[in-house]
DNA sequence: TTGTAATATAAGTATATCATTATATACGAA
DNA sequence: TTCGTATATAATGATATACTTATATTACAA
């Protein structure tokens, strides 16, 4: 759910062209002007812009017209932030793993180490 | 700056690790378990998550129990938010981008596509 | 209806990222 | 000081991502 926000926003190409949206409204080509950089490079970086629902765009013309959604980002964050501030049992998709958290080992450890031991077939140590 | 972060949100193992250490702080033997995940995998996941301040270790005997840092990524949002509601032109590194979006040529499409009609030596159209 | 402007997509390549397996390191206990 | 636990790192392979060049698509204008 936010890791396309994320992904999207952990590349520099495309923070750069979030802000510059942030400001005003600007087609593709006037992207590509002001961050000289090659018209399927500022297009393919715009689709995943879209597709995290950061950019939104309209037509005119034959332009099509593009800016951010300050909304939609305030979104994920609230809702990311919810995700991590509530208790992790009330998460479905943390269940199993929330079972595994209350029942640990104090001594899971030294369970592994051993299991490694039993593994390793031919320790080789130099 | 928040580059770092967002990339190490954007990836899904990496969210897993986080929020369970939201919940309680955890060795990487004990997510280990927990994620049912091979000792390398997290140990990778936790120096990344390290290195963009999510992550903060303490050590005890052996072991390093890690913890999520909730106020380094409060602090990053906010200057996130800071970054895209400042006016461009006060951004530094926006300099030379904000003076080529003020001068912006109303035309600007249309002589670039003069500038690849130009450059196209074989158009070979089917 | 055809040409062209504006944008999207495809193909190819280079680099980055993720996972695994194997090995190294660091430190406490015996 | 040696052994074993806990974790880190290296090497490798597979997949994903970013960028370029080339081409396709779409819609307006003549």
């Amino acid at each position: 759910m936010f890791e396309a926000t994320f992904k999207a926003l952990g590349e520099p190409t495309r923070i750069k062209i979030l802000r510059l949206l942030a400001e005003q409204e600007l087609c593709v080509c006037e992207l590509e002007e002001i961050l000289e950089m090659s018209q399927p490079r500022v297009s393919q970086h715009l689709k995943v812009l879209k597709q995290a629902g950061l950019v939104k765009e309209r037509r005119e013309a034959q332009r099509r017209i593009c800016s951010f959604d300050q909304d939609a980002l305030d979104q994920v964050f609230r809702k990311f932030d919810c995700f991590m501030k509530v208790p992790v049992n009330e998460l479905p998709e943390y269940k199993e793993m929330y079972l595994r958290m209350v029942n640990l080992d104090e001594n899971i450890c030294e369970k592994k180490a051993c299991q490694k031991k039993t593994r390793r077939i031919k320790p080789v140590r130099k």
